[in-house]
DNA sequence: GTATTATATATCATATAATGATATATATTG
DNA sequence: CAATATATATCATTATATGATATATAATAC
């Protein structure tokens, strides 16, 4: 029964990281280059950003974290998967009509102070 | 010359003062609960965040103080006018456009990923 | 008449989070 | 065999929000 709304806003990259792992799971390194082509290449997470954050989604149990069996072989560390919680899902959808409400806000002003 | 770009993304008070100030000039206390109006009451700024994010918006040139002459007397400390500047308007778009953006994202990811 | 409330600006200490730099490790590609 | 892409992790610094606290004044309530 933990509020969605408590966890708001959700900073930028925070809002990226959950969004990447809407469609389903995947590991840290996937993220960030997910995110970079979901934005359209404008963000880029820096290593310590992603994993600092990761960090904190599981403490605040909007991600969780996948128990890896008998990974396929590949390069680099081996990889850890993440997962949205419903938890999470539901931050995410709060977050997106925050910010609807607030894109909403502002073409209200905008138009009405503009030249 | 300097991009609008760069100046993102705004945190959600530097967002709700700029939006205040969209329409017109205000003094910081109206900025105080037109946020709070607009928002529908969810946001409360503290004099805190106020006043340390207007000193930035100034020293950034998204804002500028006008110079007060006569103002007609009321309740508390003389008042401190501030309007967005050229700079301020075009940030304020380009973050509108920006959210635009992660809202599209976010709604196609959401109903993909859906239940 | 005085106490409270709303108005109005300002600073301080603390907490949160992003970022660049740096480090480690491994498979693939040139 | 060197360089690159993959993959995770930590550290110091910077930016910003926030609660607490302070000062000052006019209007309102009692």
């Amino acid at each position: 029964m933990t509020d969605p709304l408590s966890y708001l806003p959700l900073t930028e990259p925070t809002f990226y990281i959950l969004l990447s792992l809407a469609p389903g799971k995947k590991h840290g390194y996937a993220i960030l280059k997910d995110v970079r082509q979901l934005s359209g290449g404008r963000i880029r997470l820096s290593t310590s950003t992603l994993y600092t954050a990761i960090g904190r989604l599981l403490d605040q149990e909007l991600i969780e974290r996948l128990d890896e069996e008998a990974q396929e072989p590949g390069p680099g560390l081996p990889r850890k998967s993440y997962a949205l919680t419903d938890l999470g899902r539901r931050v995410l959808e709060a977050e997106t009509v925050r910010l609807q409400g607030m894109v909403r806000e502002a073409r209200l002003r905008l138009r009405e102070g503009g030249a």
